[in-house]
DNA sequence: AAGTGGTCTAGACCACTTG
DNA sequence: AAGTGGTCTAGACCACTTG
């Protein structure tokens, strides 16, 4: 119930990432034009024009005045640039990795989050807090709401087993996400977590992240900043 | 002549872009809605939307079904996926840069130094001193050793009227690049550039830069957390 | 109830690329 | 000349927030 109506534009933008997520439509293939896709969906020109808009914009396609629009090259990402399951990167050093499950409960959603998540104010999502460890040193505080329609079964995990990014990975494949990161001071709660004292800078990242069927989760990623970086390589 | 016209709705996000830069639209200040900015300025509402759409897209705006369209809270937020120039970064927001030559002399590399430019201890090596400034406030410090051998003329400029970045990528085109991002609380002098206390936690990018000839520079990039951000957004 | 943003339509004229 | 994307209009209905 109350499911809200999908967009039209959005059944054209789902429609030509399935196309080329199976590989029907290759790189540099040329896309349907707007008229095309106009008249094939039964919409007017200007939905069409937005879903291939907002496709333009996320990179998956081009557009050329007079020419048409075309599948985009596929780039390839780099380790900042790609989001990995702390306890992989953590094994991949060397060193071994634990976590500790610290909440794992609903909550009500407030106005931010509704709007983060796309979510209703008032509803619920589900919260949980996880403290992941380096050779027995906490090295990172996850926090993460995540959205109970994709994600019904998540307060019945146990996060001490099984990271919250590889659950959810299972559940709900990860098809799009934003970070931010800054330099903040944490709060006392979570600095008597990673057991620093509150005047250590703490990187901090914020994390949406998507799966095809709408905002899977909310993560926001605590490390004392002497003991974790972020690290990238970009070649052009 | 040839002189492209310029967009409707172009000239409207100019006009909400002079608001904010100037201070007459403070922060959570509501703009005008779609339909009053159609009116003001004699379009349709559809193009005066368009204008609050992109500057929204572009983090100027904030938008609540219902409620109207604000001033976002003013957070400054580079890229994590590619280098772009701190000058150019500012501007798009809508804001102004200007830069203030510290210092821009050559010194002897250390041990760490030379290994990281590829030079040999006891060599010269140049080094510059930046501070930027986003609506006359400072935002970056940028320290930058640069390789003598590979732009023998770096200490002839003037870094108040160009920015290293933009000299460099001139001279020495950017054809890869290494980031380090830590949270990290800046030394005195530093403080005392970017105006803030030694508690502030800052966000400390370490980046190497190659041409195709070598290792370019290395750039120690310290902003205040409270002021500066990096983002990306990834598409799977 | 009034105002706001979100979506959508069925047209229009234009600049540009392609055959 | 035909097709394509870029901009724009003047409407419409809806969901949502605010007073």
């Amino acid at each position: 119930m109350t499911q809200v109506k999908t967009a039209k534009f959005t059944i054209i933008k789902d429609h030509i990432c399935k196309m080329i997520e199976s590989g029907e439509w290759l790189q540099h293939s040329k896309v349907p034009s707007e008229n095309v896709l106009a008249e094939q969906f039964s919409v007017s020109r200007m939905t069409a024009r937005r879903a291939l808009q907002e496709l333009t914009e996320q990179g998956l396609l081009v557009r050329t005045q007079g020419a048409g629009t075309f599948v985009a090259t596929f780039k390839s990402q780099s380790s900042l640039l790609e989001i990995r399951n702390i306890a992989d990167e953590i094994q991949d050093r060397g060193h071994q990795h634990h976590a500790q499950q610290i909440e794992l409960i609903a909550v009500d959603v407030n106005h931010e989050l509704a709007i983060l998540l796309g979510l209703k104010e008032g509803e619920n999502v589900y919260y949980s807090e996880v403290l992941h460890f380096e050779n027995n040193e906490p090295i990172q505080l996850e926090q993460r709401y995540v959205n109970p329609k994709l994600v019904p079964d998540y307060l019945q995990q146990n996060f001490a087993d099984i990271t919250p990014h590889e659950y959810l990975s299972s559940e709900a494949p990860l098809t799009e996400a934003t970070n931010e990161v800054e330099a903040v001071l944490a709060n006392h709660e979570t600095c008597s977590h990673l057991l620093i004292d509150s005047t250590t800078p703490c990187l901090q990242v914020k994390r949406r992240t998507w799966s095809s069927k709408g905002v899977v989760s909310l993560a926001i990623l605590t490390a004392p900043g002497d003991k974790y970086r972020l690290g990238s390589h970009l070649v052009f």
